[in-house]
DNA sequence: ATAAATTATGAACACCGTGTTGACTTCTAA
DNA sequence: TTAGAAGTCAACACGGTGTTCATAATTTAT
């Protein structure tokens, strides 16, 4: 008696007629009355699944980040090895890829929440996560090259995430998004350049 | 009979009080009710000068944005002077200091606006007007000395306004900022540096 | 196969904020 | 001083929310 059919079903009806939504319109736009009737659900179903349009939203964001989190734990361990070998190696191909591959398979949903229409606060979820990620990285950098006297120390992680956010919101809402290993090899590329170089970088005409 | 001495007042006491909301809460959060409340005028007042509060933050937007804007415009003629002369300078620093300034100038509505509490959209309208003007030293760049067959064109101006962008939300957005010139060398240093030296930068312990 | 439990339905409800309207008062510019 | 513009106040319909309750439908366990 613990688990019954139509429990799941349900909120994986609401749960589809949420994001078919969200694709097409702002989040403060949307209704728990738009939702139900999108579901073909009474609306006083609702909220035996969700407390409130926000509980939908955090439910969704939460299982995405949780899928992205495992997909990386999965690969972490020899991604930390290879640091230890390599020092010139800083992020590795790997890691990179399985981040992306796993974000691609969600390419719709992440993309919607992603973009200006979307969820604020889901830019800073998954930043977080990256930025944990980041200092593992960090922490194996044992040889620090370069000296700076202007870059203050807290421009610095801020501005190595948001550089990596900027290519994976330009990729996913970009109308036909490159796959995966071809952005792998953007972000591996553009860490070797300056954005001066990056603005000399000949045009095709 | 025109002008009405309240008319200004009025609109300036609403404007001013959704300011000082909008530091404080989500902008979904406000409402008409809250706005007029705080302001201390009837709420059928508001409607007499917007027609509701879309209306109030498009206009203060609007605002900021042309005061960007001429502020921009002023110094632009002699910047594109000194690009001819030196080829090698790409963002003169007179243009850089000039913009942050002003954006400094409205440092509170503006950090408010940029941050997730804010508008999303007003990220995209300062954006536009990076883009503006960036391209404008596009142009100007007639050497193209490095080639890359990794980065595709338009993942470049992408993330190069995005770079900038990254920078002035951070500043703006941290508790206690600094001056507009400290950051113009931020910026300027930045240019050169790519985040593979960025991330070996020496951290002070 | 049937009973018990769980889930969904439908309709009603109070609540709150919006945007509008109309009669009235207050202010201010000529 | 007076016409006209701006603000006040109260009332209104509207729409969406979140809750509740009686009822129906479905599933699970026995």
């Amino acid at each position: 008696m613990k688990s019954d059919k139509r429990n799941q079903q349900t909120e994986q009806l609401l749960i589809a007629s949420f994001i078919d939504l969200i694709k097409e319109k702002n989040f403060n736009d949307i209704g728990v009355t738009d939702i139900t009737r999108l579901a073909g659900v009474n609306r006083g179903t609702f909220y035996i699944h969700f407390s409130d349009k926000f509980d939908l939203l955090h439910k969704i964001e939460r299982e995405l980040l949780e899928k992205l989190q495992e997909a990386l734990n999965s690969v972490i361990p020899t991604a930390i090895e290879q640091l230890k070998n390599d020092s010139f190696e800083i992020l590795p191909y790997k890691l990179v890829i399985k981040t992306l591959n796993q974000i691609y398979n969600d390419r719709d949903i992440v993309a919607a929440l992603l973009s200006s229409n979307g969820d604020p606060l889901f830019v800073n979820k998954l930043k977080d996560l990256f930025r944990k990620e980041i200092r593992v990285e960090f922490s194996q950098i044992k040889d620090s090259v370069f000296y700076d006297e202007v870059i203050p120390q807290d421009y610095i992680e801020e501005m190595i995430l948001n550089n990596l956010m900027s290519i994976v919101i330009h990729w996913l809402t970009k109308e036909h998004p490159e796959q995966p290993e071809e952005v792998a090899k953007i972000i591996l590329r553009y860490r070797e350049v300056s954005p001066d170089e990056l603005i000399r970088i000949k045009k095709e005409e």
